[in-house]
DNA sequence: AAGGAGGGTTTTTTT
DNA sequence: AACCCTCCTT
């Protein structure tokens, strides 16, 4: 009993199922390009023509812009006079939104902070310090990996020793519970925390969970097949009640395994959820015939996926290029001389161009180029605004502002810029700290007393404290303003001469200014877009929104232009002309994914390459590099496995030859 | 405590 | 080649 979808809708006959399947579990099974941002949206719509209260209706997107994108559609769709707006988020912005109001009855603050990478490592190397791992026997970076791997499936600490495999891990899970003492008495979080936590809260506090499953009658799920363990496993028993679940997503651009994704999800959808309808969307309005044959035959190498098959809309000749370089200068230069021309001569839009890669090293050289050609670009994701030092520092100078209790952000700003505070006082204070249970700041006068810091240094610790204590005031009392507290902040503490000493060449230094006012710009933003701005609000904002484009580049002018981004960041976007570069064994698939030897690292490299491939509308140019210097060493470099499979037809299971060219 | 020199390490992808 | 850490000198 489906009915036709009504011709001003646009809808094909299976995303109409989709819009319309409203009750019970549907797993929509979207291929590339096939609208399924459509689908969602209008699926919002339709329950709300139901009378589903707009609020009552939970959206999960994979970002936070594209969450933004999303709510903006809505609203576009449903007219902006609602009385309540449908609730568009993603899983983290989402937990924290949970834990807000009840993370107290975990023991933690009522406003805790969120660390970032950036915190998380230094909170990782002071755990390892701790216990005096050597360097060489667990890293930093190892550490966090096993404590994320651990802390995607819901691992505590004391669970951990369970599942301890190797030495190594035997060290991570000493090493883990130091990390989540330490998180613990800074008041802070980390990302898999936010969603831990929200489980254990719902674990312990049975009212809590089943006061969240009122909020929601409906839940949706876009890009499912990136759902981790735990985000599974949050969504089951947010919609057990009722289990109104529709989830979105293609197995075959599953490419976040590394960070616990598990395609089994979606695989498994109908098992985990007995009833569940399943729609399958496979009209590609996005790309050219021959792109989406392209991509067909590439995927088809992948095992255990959903059998689907892309159908073109569209018609076009010629649209696909394949190049290879000598080298990855010559690739550089190859491929924006192509678009300058594009641009100068046939007048193509910058903001038609997409220039694709797999690491983040690869763009460097092709920003020279189009810097050297002039043309304007976007480098999305990267080394975002807020990794930069000068940006870490700043924002840790707020957070300290924020979360007295904030450990990891104290300490990196103790003596940032120098003001008499060495490393051995500091670690003397500390020691004072933990053995009395107190705070930082509690434990100078002991440690002056007992003669383990000098009086100059007790004084220049106090001195401090009140200067903290004065910014604090501002932050509270005047929210409106933290945009001048920062100015007045930068001035006090004469950060622009440490600047000036840590770089010597001028032009690094003006960069290096410009990047002050660039927060203060920030902030200022915020101050104005908030209809009630806090410090908190805005750091909470920041951490989970960091990465997103939107800031920094509040400026229209850098907004348009050519984008460059990494596979992953390209998930969901689509452009009319893609250059995908560096299709190399050993960049595509990613060595790491080789050495390991496993069949499932493969083939999420191969996903990466279909889902490359499937971001071209019209035309699509592949590149390589004969050869490619790594480690300052020229290197002959193979063409990618990817290129062979995907030109050479492969045969159907009938036997018969699928496609040719 | 501060600053500088030298040596070793590093690179997958990100909410 | 950039960054971080450690050690050395002042």
């Amino acid at each position: 009993m489906i009915s036709a979808p009504p011709r001003d809708s646009g809808l094909n006959q299976a995303q109409w199922q989709a819009v319309t399947c409203v009750d019970g579990p549907l797993l929509v099974l979207a291929g590339a390009g096939t609208g399924k941002t459509r689908v969602i949206t209008y699926r919002m719509a339709e329950l709300i023509r139901r009378g589903v209260a707009p609020d009552r209706i939970l959206s999960v997107t994979f970002t936070n812009k594209a969450a933004r994108e999303m709510q903006e559609r809505a609203l576009g769709l449903l007219g902006r006079r609602q009385r309540s707006r449908p609730v568009v988020s993603t899983f983290h912005s989402l937990c924290v939104r949970i834990l807000r109001a009840d993370i107290t009855r975990l023991g933690y603050p009522e406003r805790f902070a969120i660390y970032d990478r950036g915190d998380q490592e230094s909170a990782a190397r002071r755990a390892l310090r701790d216990i005096r791992i050597s360097d060489a026997a667990l890293r930093p970076g190892d550490l966090l990996a096993c404590i994320s791997r651990w802390k995607m499936v819901g691992i505590t600490p004391d669970q951990a020793r369970e599942f301890i495999e190797d030495d190594r891990d035997q060290l991570a899970a000493m090493a883990y519970r130091r990390y989540q003492s330490q998180l613990r008495a800074s008041g802070a979080v980390d990302f898999d925390d936010l969603l831990m936590l929200t489980e254990t809260l719902f674990d312990q506090h049975p009212d809590v969970l089943e006061r969240w499953q009122d909020t929601f009658s409906h839940v949706q799920i876009d890009e499912y097949q990136d759902t981790n363990e735990l985000q599974f496993r949050l969504i089951e028993q947010l919609v057990r009640p009722h289990r109104n679940l529709c989830v979105v997503g293609d197995d075959d651009q599953s490419i976040y395994g590394w960070r616990g994704a598990e395609i089994k999800h979606i695989l498994g959808f109908q098992q985990q959820f007995p009833g569940a309808v399943i729609v399958r969307l496979q009209e590609n309005y996005r790309c050219t015939e021959g792109i989406i044959q392209l991509a067909n035959q590439l995927v088809r190498h992948n095992l255990g996926r959903h059998e689907k098959r892309l159908v073109a809309h569209k018609e076009g000749v010629n649209e696909i290029n394949f190049r290879n370089y000598p080298d990855e200068q010559a690739e550089a230069e190859g491929v924006v001389r192509d678009i300058a021309y594009l641009v100068r001569h046939l007048s193509v839009k910058e903001d038609d161009l997409a220039i694709l890669f797999r690491t983040n090293e690869q763009p460097r050289l092709f920003e020279s180029e189009l810097r050297r050609q002039r043309l304007r670009y976007v480098l999305v994701g990267g080394q975002s605004f807020f990794d930069r030092r000068e940006v870490r520092d700043l924002m840790a100078y707020l957070k300290v502002l924020a979360f007295p209790d904030d450990e990891v952000s104290l300490l990196r700003i103790i003596n940032t810029p120098t003001r008499g505070i060495g490393d051995a006082a500091v670690e003397k204070i500390l020691q004072r700290a933990v053995k009395s249970g107190t705070s930082f700041w509690r434990a100078v006068e002991p440690a002056l007393v007992a003669g383990e810091i000098s009086a100059r240094t007790a004084s220049n610790v106090r001195g401090f404290f009140e200067q903290l204590q004065g910014w604090r005031e501002r932050a509270i009392h005047q929210p409106a303003q933290l945009a001048q507290l920062l100015t007045d902040l930068v001035k006090q503490i004469d950060y622009e001469s440490e600047i000036r000493k840590q770089y010597k060449e001028s032009q690094q230094q003006v960069s290096r200014l410009a990047v002050i006012d660039e927060c203060v710009t920030a902030i200022k933003e915020y101050t104005s877009r908030s209809l009630k701005p806090s410090l908190t609000e805005f750091l909470e904002e920041t951490s989970l929104t960091g990465r997103d484009d939107g800031f920094g580049d509040d400026d229209p002018l850098k907004k348009s232009g050519i984008r460059l981004m990494t596979l992953h960041s390209a998930k969901g976007l689509e452009f009319p002309r893609v250059y995908l570069v560096g299709l190399e064994e050993g960049l595509l698939p990613h060595q790491r994914a080789v050495d390991e030897g496993t069949l499932s690292g493969i083939e999420e490299e191969r996903r990466l390459a279909y889902v490359g491939i499937t971001r071209a509308r019209d035309y699509l140019t592949i590149t390589s590099a004969a050869t490619r210097t790594k480690w300052g060493k020229r290197r002959e470099s193979v063409p990618s496995r990817f290129l062979k499979e995907m030109l050479t037809p492969i045969e159907d299971e009938e036997g018969e030859v699928s496609t040719s060219h």
